[in-house]
DNA sequence: GATGAATGAGCTTTCATTCAT
DNA sequence: AATGAATGAAAGCTCATTCAT
């Protein structure tokens, strides 16, 4: 079993509890949630196994809390870049394209995210992890809604339309992320991005 | 822990195999590959635990061959369902409404299959797994290289657009899969045809 | 740690139940449920620790069986010497007499009985050793009652009478088994026999 | 998990030494020695768990100390009752009437003297504890010897004769603690004592 | 072919205790 | 005198796998 650990110097500006996080992200991420341990975690982290207990009550609330922070600074960044005035089919462009480049970025928590969803992680937990997602979805829901009412997007269902949107990225960059040349270049997300701003805002079927 | 056994006079016509295979398929479906026990599907099969290992070299070999038989069995499906001629868009609808057909039919191996790609199955299994993916996004790859062919479709990065159109309906069929009414009823089997339908044909954006 | 195994002839001769039972009971007796591991019984019984879990769903079943089983035992070898017909008073007395031996001759669960009562042992487990204690009491009161009944004994509290017979004799065989001497000798259990009988029969105040 | 605060203004005028085994002296007596954590008991006294190892080498130390303040707190009392001065056997009678009303007034005490004297308390401790037994029955013996000298009491074994006597109101008080009715009410205390009372000094045998 | 008792490595979790502040 | 974050040894339990029958 290798365990690299974090970065020393990293780790003397961070309190446990961030370093824990930190660690719980990375081996959360390279081996999912069943393969990973709290031995392995602990270890990475440079704490006392106990230390994780005293921080999380459990292992999957440890998981829990390590897929929301990610989800949720993910979910910030995309709204501060979404703050400026721009034509509607521009914005929807910058959606897919800064949700796209976020999710490549933040490799480690969207791998888990895609993957982890089911499996057997317990009932409080889950839950939690769900409603991250939720609120993703919600608010992707928000920008087509408003492009729907104003006339620029068909009248689909728009949580159909969300989640359509939400699959699409997650298959796509998760191939990518899954694909063994392992870490994503640019070309990668242009590609990525062109081809899903095409496919949904124009569709696959010619003139 | 409550295991419905498989009704006995279907038992009496299947093969040990055939049961296993069977039992397997409902109980991963239920619980996951981590939740599920080899106990547990010994119990359902009505076998005793030696057999699983009679037949099956491993968990996750069992789990592997529950996966491809049930997705090749899908795969040969729309490909009959697929073989009538007609125009290519028709063709292209009927790919679509009959893969989400036979999706939210299969409910329990489909379930399988988008939830438990990644989640620490030992890697021949999962090898073997990934292979069918590749097969079905290959298959679905055929269909929109045709239509690229004959000028029908735009002449969009083809891998990518396999992922996306998979991708769509993962999340669509697994959502619906997972929300609390339960069995699939037609009407929400045809919006999400509909609705995948129009954006993959002519996108979300208006006019 | 010093876990003397079983003797190994009679080792043989037992089921792999029996002589986890044997181990159970001679390590829960020497050093109470609590100081006791699953894996000194299993080393002491010679089986896997998982042998253990096999046969027992958890430490607490599996220590509610030994006290179960060891009473009884002796609830039947009570009962068996006292089929004889004697003078009520006689009987009473074999009563006292017979319990006490068997009290300090089995050691090893009366020990156990007395002292670990209580002190944490899940609720299921509790109950059904509480149902021992009950069943044993509730033997103890048919003899009170039929000397009730026929004009021996006093018209006492009946279940009050037959705990205060267990609670002394309950004291006196744990003290004595308690005390460095060890191993219960004969003219030990002849004065609490002695003492107890009179006590109970006739009290501590002189005619 | 439901931890009951001692009430505030009670708090207030007590030392933090006090506090402690106050909040030890509940938590133990209900819920035994081994399933009372330290965090509990720092929790219900107001004070942190350092704390508690400031004033208390250890646990174990800590119930000891509970057990053993308490008990002595039962025995001045009982001192202190039987100072007057009368015929012999109303003394007798009132040792027991006190004895067994102080057992269930304190009933936190008593439940944990009665049930935790064995499981797995480190031997220093376990001594500390068991001298306070002594005590308690040496304290008894007393009494019994003064009767038998004065020839109130028949010639029995002393120390025998004090456990019994210590067996019986152990096992009556704990059975009536146990019982659901919870709060000892007067009606059980004097039946109790009746009881007691009346197999002491005169036996159960009739005429 | 089929069985199921037996295994033991490996896991999560607990909690008394320590010690820098 | 008092704190509480941090520790790590130790425990109960699970379950895929094996193998004698």
């Amino acid at each position: 079993m290798v365990i690299r650990l974090i970065n020393k110097t990293r780790l003397e500006h961070m309190t446990k509890q961030q370093s824990i996080l930190e660690a719980a992200k990375k081996i959360f991420s390279e081996k999912g949630y069943h393969q990973t341990t709290m031995d392995e975690i602990a270890l990475s982290a440079q704490v006392a196994k106990g230390t994780l207990y005293y921080n999380y009550a459990s292992k999957s609330k440890l998981f829990a809390a390590t897929v929301t922070e990610g989800m949720e600074e993910i979910m910030a960044n995309i709204s501060r870049e979404l703050e400026s005035e721009l034509p509607f089919i521009e914005h929807f462009r910058l959606l897919l394209s800064c949700t796209i480049r976020l999710y490549l970025q933040h490799s480690e928590v969207t791998r888990i995210y895609v993957n982890e969803l089911s499996s057997g992680i317990d009932n409080d937990a889950l839950t939690e992890i769900k409603n991250v997602r939720k609120k993703f979805i919600g608010f992707i829901k928000e920008t087509l809604a408003t492009g729907q009412e104003r006339g620029y997007l068909k009248p689909l269902n728009r949580d159909l339309s969300a989640l359509a949107l939400v699959g699409i990225v997650d298959a796509l960059c998760n191939d990518r992320l899954d694909s063994p040349t392992g870490s994503p270049d640019d070309q990668a997300a242009d590609d990525i991005i062109d081809t899903v701003f095409t496919i949904l805002a124009t569709g696959m079927v010619n003139g």
